[in-house]
DNA sequence: ATTGACCTTAGAGTTGACTCTAAGCTTATA
DNA sequence: TATAAGCTTAGAGTCAACTCTAAGGTCAAT
Protein backbone atom coordinates (compact mmCIF):
# COMPACT_ATOMS: atom_id res chain seq x y z
CA UNK A 1 0.00 0.00 0.00
CA UNK A 2 1.55 3.39 -1.32
CA UNK A 3 0.89 6.99 0.52
CA UNK A 4 -0.26 9.45 -1.51
CA UNK A 5 3.36 10.85 -2.03
CA UNK A 6 4.39 7.45 -3.18
CA UNK A 7 1.61 7.36 -5.75
CA UNK A 8 2.46 11.13 -7.02
CA UNK A 9 5.88 9.59 -7.81
CA UNK A 10 4.65 6.82 -9.56
CA UNK A 11 2.22 8.23 -11.58
CA UNK A 12 4.02 11.65 -11.97
CA UNK A 13 0.77 13.46 -10.60
CA UNK A 14 1.06 15.80 -8.03
CA UNK A 15 -0.69 14.93 -4.64
CA UNK A 16 -2.79 17.87 -5.41
CA UNK A 17 -3.98 16.57 -8.71
CA UNK A 18 -4.57 13.14 -7.35
CA UNK A 19 -6.99 15.01 -4.56
CA UNK A 20 -8.47 16.48 -7.14
CA UNK A 21 -8.98 13.92 -9.10
CA UNK A 22 -10.63 12.31 -5.89
CA UNK A 23 -13.20 14.27 -5.66
CA UNK A 24 -13.42 14.04 -9.26
CA UNK A 25 -13.76 9.96 -8.79
CA UNK A 26 -11.35 9.32 -11.00
CA UNK A 27 -8.93 8.03 -8.52
CA UNK A 28 -9.36 6.36 -5.11
CA UNK A 29 -7.64 5.33 -1.91
CA UNK A 30 -9.21 1.65 -1.34
CA UNK A 31 -8.09 2.09 2.32
CA UNK A 32 -7.41 5.18 4.87
CA UNK A 33 -5.16 4.85 8.23
CA UNK A 34 -7.24 5.88 11.22
CA UNK A 35 -5.58 9.03 11.25
CA UNK A 36 -7.10 9.76 7.74
CA UNK A 37 -4.01 9.05 5.37
CA UNK A 38 -4.79 7.62 2.13
CA UNK A 39 -3.45 4.09 1.09
CA UNK A 40 -3.24 3.05 -2.50
CA UNK A 41 -3.19 -0.86 -3.11
CA UNK A 42 -1.93 -2.42 -6.60
CA UNK A 43 -5.81 -2.11 -7.95
CA UNK A 44 -5.89 1.55 -7.07
CA UNK A 45 -2.32 2.37 -8.53
CA UNK A 46 -3.89 1.02 -11.93
CA UNK A 47 -6.76 2.57 -12.02
CA UNK A 48 -4.51 5.55 -11.63
CA UNK A 49 -2.29 5.06 -14.58
CA UNK A 50 -5.31 4.12 -16.70
CA UNK A 51 -6.42 7.72 -15.36
CA UNK A 52 -2.89 9.39 -16.43
CA UNK A 53 -3.01 6.93 -20.12
CA UNK A 54 -6.18 8.64 -20.76
CA UNK A 55 -5.55 12.17 -20.44
CA UNK A 56 -2.32 11.76 -21.64
CA UNK A 57 -4.33 10.74 -24.90
CA UNK A 58 -6.35 14.00 -24.15
CA UNK A 59 -9.64 13.00 -23.03
CA UNK A 60 -11.84 15.35 -20.73
CA UNK A 61 -11.54 14.41 -17.06
CA UNK A 62 -15.90 13.66 -18.01
CA UNK A 63 -14.71 11.18 -20.60
CA UNK A 64 -12.19 9.49 -18.50
CA UNK A 65 -14.85 9.52 -16.12
CA UNK A 66 -17.46 7.15 -18.63
CA UNK A 67 -14.46 5.09 -19.74
CA UNK A 68 -13.60 3.96 -15.97
CA UNK A 69 -17.13 3.09 -15.57
CA UNK A 70 -16.86 1.23 -18.55
CA UNK A 71 -13.67 -0.33 -16.98
CA UNK A 72 -15.04 -1.20 -14.06
CA UNK A 73 -18.19 -3.21 -15.84
CA UNK A 74 -16.94 -4.23 -18.62
CA UNK A 75 -19.34 -6.55 -19.10
CA UNK A 76 -22.61 -3.98 -19.35
CA UNK A 77 -20.72 -1.74 -22.03
CA UNK A 78 -20.02 -2.76 -25.99
CA UNK A 79 -17.38 -2.04 -27.52
CA UNK A 80 -18.87 0.66 -29.36
CA UNK A 81 -19.36 2.95 -26.52
CA UNK A 82 -15.57 3.17 -26.24
CA UNK A 83 -15.08 3.72 -29.75
CA UNK A 84 -17.56 6.31 -30.06
CA UNK A 85 -16.29 8.00 -27.05
CA UNK A 86 -12.66 7.73 -28.84
CA UNK A 87 -14.24 9.00 -32.40
CA UNK A 88 -15.40 11.83 -30.91
CA UNK A 89 -12.15 12.81 -29.38
CA UNK A 90 -10.54 12.59 -32.44
CA UNK A 91 -13.08 14.42 -34.51
CA UNK A 92 -12.17 17.34 -31.78
CA UNK A 93 -8.68 16.84 -32.34
CA UNK A 94 -8.62 16.94 -35.78
CA UNK A 95 -11.28 20.05 -35.65
CA UNK A 96 -8.46 21.88 -33.35
CA UNK A 97 -5.44 20.35 -35.34
CA UNK A 98 -7.13 22.11 -39.27
CA UNK A 99 -7.59 25.66 -37.16
CA UNK A 100 -3.55 25.62 -35.82
CA UNK A 101 -2.46 24.41 -39.32
CA UNK A 102 -4.50 27.43 -40.72
CA UNK A 103 -2.91 29.74 -38.36
CA UNK A 104 0.35 27.71 -38.77
CA UNK A 105 0.23 28.92 -42.15
CA UNK A 106 -0.72 32.24 -42.06
CA UNK A 107 2.26 33.14 -39.29
CA UNK A 108 4.49 31.34 -41.52
CA UNK A 109 3.40 33.55 -44.68
CA UNK A 110 3.66 36.68 -42.57
CA UNK A 111 7.11 35.69 -41.50
CA UNK A 112 8.46 35.10 -45.18
CA UNK A 113 6.85 38.58 -45.64
CA UNK A 114 8.59 40.72 -43.19
CA UNK A 115 12.66 41.34 -43.58
CA UNK A 116 12.42 40.99 -39.86
CA UNK A 117 15.23 43.40 -39.43
CA UNK A 118 15.86 46.56 -37.50
CA UNK A 119 14.31 49.21 -39.32
CA UNK A 120 11.51 50.63 -38.73
CA UNK A 121 8.12 49.66 -38.66
CA UNK A 122 6.69 51.90 -40.76
CA UNK A 123 6.56 49.42 -44.08
CA UNK A 124 5.97 46.45 -41.93
CA UNK A 125 4.11 43.91 -44.61
CA UNK A 126 3.01 41.61 -40.96
CA UNK A 127 1.39 45.19 -39.69
CA UNK A 128 0.39 46.16 -43.04
CA UNK A 129 -1.59 42.70 -43.19
CA UNK A 130 -3.28 42.72 -40.48
CA UNK A 131 -4.44 46.15 -41.29
CA UNK A 132 -5.83 44.78 -44.54
CA UNK A 133 -7.21 41.86 -42.97
CA UNK A 134 -6.22 39.89 -45.12
CA UNK A 135 -5.58 36.98 -43.15
CA UNK A 136 -7.68 33.55 -43.18
CA UNK A 137 -10.19 32.80 -40.44
CA UNK A 138 -9.80 30.34 -37.76
CA UNK A 139 -11.52 30.22 -34.62
CA UNK A 140 -11.87 27.40 -32.21
CA UNK A 141 -15.91 26.32 -32.31
CA UNK A 142 -16.49 25.68 -28.36
CA UNK B 1 -19.76 57.51 -36.70
CA UNK B 2 -21.14 54.09 -36.12
CA UNK B 3 -23.01 52.58 -33.14
CA UNK B 4 -21.41 49.85 -30.81
CA UNK B 5 -24.09 47.58 -32.96
CA UNK B 6 -23.08 48.71 -36.17
CA UNK B 7 -19.63 47.78 -35.18
CA UNK B 8 -20.62 44.19 -33.91
CA UNK B 9 -22.00 43.46 -37.36
CA UNK B 10 -19.38 44.68 -39.62
CA UNK B 11 -16.35 43.23 -37.19
CA UNK B 12 -18.36 40.06 -36.45
CA UNK B 13 -17.55 40.82 -32.79
CA UNK B 14 -20.35 41.36 -30.32
CA UNK B 15 -21.10 44.40 -28.13
CA UNK B 16 -20.40 42.74 -24.98
CA UNK B 17 -16.71 41.75 -26.85
CA UNK B 18 -16.27 45.23 -28.05
CA UNK B 19 -16.78 46.42 -24.90
CA UNK B 20 -14.62 43.98 -23.03
CA UNK B 21 -11.47 44.79 -25.65
CA UNK B 22 -12.03 48.36 -24.72
CA UNK B 23 -11.55 47.84 -20.95
CA UNK B 24 -7.97 46.18 -22.19
CA UNK B 25 -7.44 48.61 -24.35
CA UNK B 26 -7.47 47.53 -27.89
CA UNK B 27 -10.65 49.10 -29.32
CA UNK B 28 -11.65 52.53 -28.38
CA UNK B 29 -14.83 55.09 -29.68
CA UNK B 30 -13.50 58.00 -30.54
CA UNK B 31 -16.34 59.63 -29.15
CA UNK B 32 -18.85 59.67 -27.08
CA UNK B 33 -23.03 61.44 -27.05
CA UNK B 34 -23.78 63.52 -24.48
CA UNK B 35 -25.74 60.41 -23.53
CA UNK B 36 -22.55 58.39 -23.14
CA UNK B 37 -23.02 55.75 -26.34
CA UNK B 38 -19.82 54.95 -27.70
CA UNK B 39 -19.52 56.23 -31.95
CA UNK B 40 -16.71 54.80 -33.52
CA UNK B 41 -14.86 56.58 -36.54
CA UNK B 42 -13.25 54.88 -39.74
CA UNK B 43 -10.36 54.66 -37.79
CA UNK B 44 -11.98 52.92 -34.91
CA UNK B 45 -13.00 50.80 -37.56
CA UNK B 46 -9.77 49.74 -38.84
CA UNK B 47 -8.82 49.07 -35.46
CA UNK B 48 -11.22 47.33 -34.84
CA UNK B 49 -10.42 45.05 -37.68
CA UNK B 50 -6.90 44.79 -37.35
CA UNK B 51 -8.03 43.39 -33.57
CA UNK B 52 -9.98 41.21 -35.03
CA UNK B 53 -7.36 39.55 -37.72
CA UNK B 54 -4.85 39.74 -34.92
CA UNK B 55 -7.23 37.68 -32.92
CA UNK B 56 -7.67 35.34 -35.76
CA UNK B 57 -4.55 34.45 -36.10
CA UNK B 58 -4.26 32.95 -32.81
CA UNK B 59 -2.52 36.35 -31.18
CA UNK B 60 -3.44 36.74 -27.33
CA UNK B 61 -4.89 39.92 -26.34
CA UNK B 62 -1.69 40.84 -24.57
CA UNK B 63 0.08 40.07 -27.50
CA UNK B 64 -2.36 42.42 -29.80
CA UNK B 65 -1.79 45.00 -27.32
CA UNK B 66 1.95 45.03 -28.35
CA UNK B 67 1.00 44.73 -31.83
CA UNK B 68 -1.26 47.86 -31.82
CA UNK B 69 1.14 50.13 -30.02
CA UNK B 70 3.37 49.35 -32.74
CA UNK B 71 0.91 49.77 -35.48
CA UNK B 72 0.24 53.54 -33.41
CA UNK B 73 3.89 54.38 -33.74
CA UNK B 74 5.39 52.41 -36.60
CA UNK B 75 8.74 54.77 -36.60
CA UNK B 76 9.64 53.61 -33.10
CA UNK B 77 9.47 50.33 -33.50
CA UNK B 78 11.32 47.84 -35.62
CA UNK B 79 10.13 44.94 -38.11
CA UNK B 80 12.20 42.59 -35.81
CA UNK B 81 9.99 43.64 -32.86
CA UNK B 82 6.96 42.06 -35.06
CA UNK B 83 8.60 39.15 -35.87
CA UNK B 84 9.54 38.72 -32.75
CA UNK B 85 6.08 38.25 -31.68
CA UNK B 86 5.31 36.59 -34.79
CA UNK B 87 7.56 33.83 -34.21
CA UNK B 88 7.00 33.21 -30.57
CA UNK B 89 3.27 32.45 -31.72
CA UNK B 90 4.14 30.59 -34.20
CA UNK B 91 6.74 28.40 -31.90
CA UNK B 92 3.91 28.02 -29.32
CA UNK B 93 1.29 26.80 -32.13
CA UNK B 94 3.65 24.44 -34.04
CA UNK B 95 4.28 22.94 -30.00
CA UNK B 96 0.98 22.60 -29.90
CA UNK B 97 0.46 21.05 -33.47
CA UNK B 98 3.11 18.41 -32.18
CA UNK B 99 1.56 17.25 -29.47
CA UNK B 100 -2.23 17.44 -31.24
CA UNK B 101 -0.73 15.49 -33.79
CA UNK B 102 0.68 12.71 -31.41
CA UNK B 103 -2.58 12.97 -29.99
CA UNK B 104 -4.16 12.41 -33.14
CA UNK B 105 -1.79 9.09 -34.25
CA UNK B 106 -2.31 7.51 -30.73
CA UNK B 107 -6.33 7.72 -31.06
CA UNK B 108 -6.30 6.45 -34.72
CA UNK B 109 -4.02 3.21 -33.67
CA UNK B 110 -6.43 2.55 -30.79
CA UNK B 111 -9.83 2.66 -33.05
CA UNK B 112 -8.34 0.68 -35.75
CA UNK B 113 -7.59 -1.65 -32.83
CA UNK B 114 -10.97 -2.06 -31.89
CA UNK B 115 -14.14 -3.73 -33.33
CA UNK B 116 -15.83 -0.97 -32.36
CA UNK B 117 -19.04 -3.64 -32.31
CA UNK B 118 -21.52 -4.38 -30.14
CA UNK B 119 -20.17 -7.10 -28.13
CA UNK B 120 -19.31 -6.76 -25.09
CA UNK B 121 -15.88 -4.74 -23.93
CA UNK B 122 -15.02 -7.89 -22.31
CA UNK B 123 -11.86 -7.59 -24.33
CA UNK B 124 -11.78 -4.42 -25.73
CA UNK B 125 -8.43 -3.20 -26.88
CA UNK B 126 -9.06 0.53 -26.66
CA UNK B 127 -9.15 -0.62 -22.69
CA UNK B 128 -6.68 -2.68 -22.83
CA UNK B 129 -4.30 -0.25 -24.44
CA UNK B 130 -4.98 2.14 -21.65
CA UNK B 131 -4.89 -0.42 -18.70
CA UNK B 132 -1.40 -1.29 -20.18
CA UNK B 133 -0.21 2.99 -20.26
CA UNK B 134 1.56 1.68 -23.56
CA UNK B 135 0.14 4.90 -24.96
CA UNK B 136 2.05 7.75 -26.07
CA UNK B 137 2.89 10.79 -23.69
CA UNK B 138 1.89 14.62 -24.84
CA UNK B 139 1.00 17.17 -22.24
CA UNK B 140 0.89 20.91 -23.11
CA UNK B 141 3.85 22.53 -21.81
CA UNK B 142 1.72 25.73 -20.09
C1' DA C 1 10.78 15.21 23.43
C1' DT C 2 11.47 17.81 19.56
C1' DT C 3 12.15 18.60 14.88
C1' DG C 4 10.74 18.37 10.29
C1' DA C 5 8.60 16.06 6.67
C1' DC C 6 4.27 14.50 5.46
C1' DC C 7 -0.65 14.14 5.80
C1' DT C 8 -5.65 16.05 6.33
C1' DT C 9 -9.63 19.37 5.03
C1' DA C 10 -12.46 23.05 2.98
C1' DG C 11 -12.28 26.33 0.17
C1' DA C 12 -10.17 30.10 -2.54
C1' DG C 13 -7.30 31.47 -6.53
C1' DT C 14 -5.42 30.92 -11.39
C1' DT C 15 -5.65 31.31 -16.53
C1' DG C 16 -7.70 33.61 -20.85
C1' DA C 17 -11.26 35.17 -23.20
C1' DC C 18 -15.19 35.98 -22.94
C1' DT C 19 -20.41 36.11 -21.52
C1' DC C 20 -24.00 37.53 -18.91
C1' DT C 21 -26.83 40.17 -15.41
C1' DA C 22 -29.14 43.92 -13.28
C1' DA C 23 -30.67 48.29 -13.03
C1' DG C 24 -31.32 52.13 -15.26
C1' DC C 25 -30.92 55.71 -19.29
C1' DT C 26 -31.86 57.00 -24.41
C1' DT C 27 -33.63 56.79 -28.83
C1' DA C 28 -36.59 55.41 -32.59
C1' DT C 29 -41.03 53.98 -34.07
C1' DA C 30 -46.20 53.74 -33.98
C1' DT D 1 -47.04 59.21 -25.57
C1' DA D 2 -46.10 54.76 -24.96
C1' DT D 3 -43.49 51.00 -26.06
C1' DA D 4 -39.65 48.51 -27.58
C1' DA D 5 -35.13 48.27 -28.93
C1' DG D 6 -30.77 49.70 -27.83
C1' DC D 7 -27.37 51.81 -24.92
C1' DT D 8 -24.75 52.50 -20.28
C1' DT D 9 -22.14 50.63 -16.03
C1' DA D 10 -19.97 47.65 -12.52
C1' DG D 11 -19.36 43.51 -11.47
C1' DA D 12 -20.33 38.52 -11.33
C1' DG D 13 -20.27 34.04 -13.73
C1' DT D 14 -18.36 30.52 -17.10
C1' DC D 15 -15.14 26.94 -18.62
C1' DA D 16 -11.41 23.15 -17.54
C1' DA D 17 -8.08 21.50 -15.00
C1' DC D 18 -5.66 22.35 -11.89
C1' DT D 19 -2.91 24.84 -7.99
C1' DC D 20 -2.45 26.79 -3.77
C1' DT D 21 -3.47 28.24 1.13
C1' DA D 22 -4.37 27.93 5.92
C1' DA D 23 -4.77 25.64 9.92
C1' DG D 24 -3.96 21.78 11.97
C1' DG D 25 -3.00 16.52 12.86
C1' DT D 26 0.62 12.48 12.23
C1' DC D 27 4.81 10.06 11.87
C1' DA D 28 9.84 8.83 11.71
C1' DA D 29 14.17 9.95 13.27
C1' DT D 30 17.31 12.00 16.44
Amino acid sequence: MLKISELAVLTGLSAHTIRFYEKHGLIEASKRSDSGYRYYSDADVKRAEFVKSARNIGFSLDDIGVLLSIRLDKQSHSCQEVTDITQHKLDEVNARLAELQTMQQTLERLLESCCGGPENATHCSIIEALDGGDVTVARRAS
